[in-house]
DNA sequence: CTTCTCGGGAGGGAGC
DNA sequence: AGCTCCCTCCCGAGAA
């Protein structure tokens, strides 16, 4: 890759951040630091070295971890097809953008009950309490015997003080009906994530589409594929390090 | 009879 | 302080 590529590659993430960040009204706040991850993110002779063209290595102390970048990129992603899917949400959670729903000023979300479930679906230790029954439909299903034990690390995650119980859990679950998260359908115990859902929890069905490097980026072959190939060594090691085996 | 499902409704904690 | 969101908790009822 020659520099004035990843001065385009670079330029890319540039956009794409200013985007977020007016797109998240102040609430995903702008990190000056964001170059920083633009090197991060950028392909490994980026960050390893040629730090004439881009050399920024990660600051030690980021405002923005990865993951935090990914999801944020991720809510906006999502808000841009919600309405096609989540047709029976509230008015008012349609207006609201997911980003603008970030809690606090640090860009700390609060752990979502679906959330956890895609992430004990994606941790094989949680494979006695929860499995997939069709994953890309985003249908699964919880295990009789143990769906309990999830429960009971759901509600200790929580910090709850009581047991948290399928039962409850499951009423939560009901209530997802109602936004459209997750739907209940016949089969026992099981669930599915909307489709909507599941671009939010799947940070690379929105890497590996067009978002950023369409919209911001010129075609070119080449460049194109480099880009999808370190963003795909990027992901992987992000993903690898909260989900290894999702 | 047991297990699972369903939805009403009160209430709580956290964020805004 | 008051509001909203997202559960949490309990309940009665019904289906499989």
């Amino acid at each position: 890759m020659t520099c004035a590529e990843q001065d385009k590659l670079g330029q890319a993430f540039q956009d794409a951040f200013e985007v977020l960040s007016q797109h998240s009204a102040g609430d995903l706040q702008y990190s000056p630091d964001y170059k920083n991850y633009l090197a991060f993110l950028s392909p490994r002779p980026l960050v390893r070295g040629n730090s004439s063209c881009y050399g920024v290595l990660p600051s030690e102390d980021p405002v923005y971890n990865w993951r935090t970048v990914i999801n944020s990129a991720a809510d906006f992603y999502f808000e841009g097809n919600i309405h096609q899917s989540r047709q029976n949400i509230t008015e008012n959670q349609l207006v609201q953008p997911a980003a603008l729903q970030h809690k606090g000023g640090k860009g700390r979300k609060k752990l979502r009950l679906f959330e956890y479930l895609h992430e004990s679906l994606c941790n094989p230790e949680m494979e006695s309490c929860i499995q997939w029954v069709d994953k890309t439909k985003g249908i699964f299903q919880f295990v009789s015997k143990n769906k309990e034990k999830l429960a009971e690390l759901w509600g200790k995650r929580k910090g709850n003080r009581k047991t948290m119980t399928y039962q409850k859990m499951a009423r939560a679950l009901r209530n997802y009906g109602r936004t459209g998260e997750i739907t209940k359908i016949r089969r026992k115990l099981t669930y599915q994530f909307s489709e909507a859902t599941l671009q939010r929890l799947s940070p690379s069905h929105f890497l590996g589409k067009e978002i950023l490097y369409s919209q911001y980026v010129q075609p070119d072959q080449e460049y194109l594929s480099n880009w999808n190939a370190n963003y795909s060594y990027a992901y992987t090691n992000y993903h690898e390090l909260s989900h290894p085996d999702c």
